[in-house]
DNA sequence: TTGTCAGGCAAGTGCTTGCTTGCCTATCCT
DNA sequence: AGGATAGGCAAGCAAGCACTTGCCTGACAA
């Protein structure tokens, strides 16, 4: 849902992960702890990153692959793709 | 702030009167109200309307201007363009 | 097999939000 | 003046959210 997308992009952890995701796409969790605390200076606990992913997955932005004991993350630029052409170019005359 | 942005829009009630506002710009908290209520199927108290309408303005998609006892609504999309511009096309390399 | 590393599950907490309720101010019309 | 109309203010409430804490599972290496 279109709603699920702006959520998510609400909060400005989850952007800086998108963010992150975009310079180097497929880090695991625990890669995307430490780059968040040095790169962008957030000092979030694995659990709270962890979470964030779920949001961000749950929007269809992110994308996840297990392999082993490791799971990568992967950026989906599509949702925001479909919110630009409804919501931000036209405008569009459709429903929500 | 974008993130104010995205949280305005993470509402659908806010994205409906966006478009309500985009259909007809310039209306009145009354006006918008019936409308909601008739073309969107929404029934949301004036109250409840006047608080979206605080933090759309809030997040400067909307501007008002007052005239008398009438308080006019003006859709602004510069926030948005600004947003496609810094999120959504390139994409961008700076800060949030 | 035992330890370590990557990740998951789930309950609890404090803050934010969307909404309601009730009352108040200001403008206009007659 | 007096009523009707357009809107504002603020307290209260229930649900949602970001985050923590503590423990558990599953994969790999020694």
């Amino acid at each position: 849902m279109v709603g699920d997308v702006f959520k998510a992009l609400a909060d400005p952890t989850r952007r800086a992960i998108l963010d992150e995701l975009l310079d180097r796409d497929g880090q695991t969790l625990f890669e995307l702890c430490a780059r968040l605390a040095t790169k962008h200076g957030l000092s979030s606990t694995r659990q709270a990153v962890s979470q964030h992913l779920d949001v961000l997955e749950g929007a269809g932005l992110v994308t996840t692959c297990r392999q082993g004991r490791y799971k990568y993350h992967h950026l989906n630029t599509t949702p925001l793709h479909i919110i630009v052409e409804r919501w931000l170019s036209g405008h569009r005359r459709d429903r929500t």
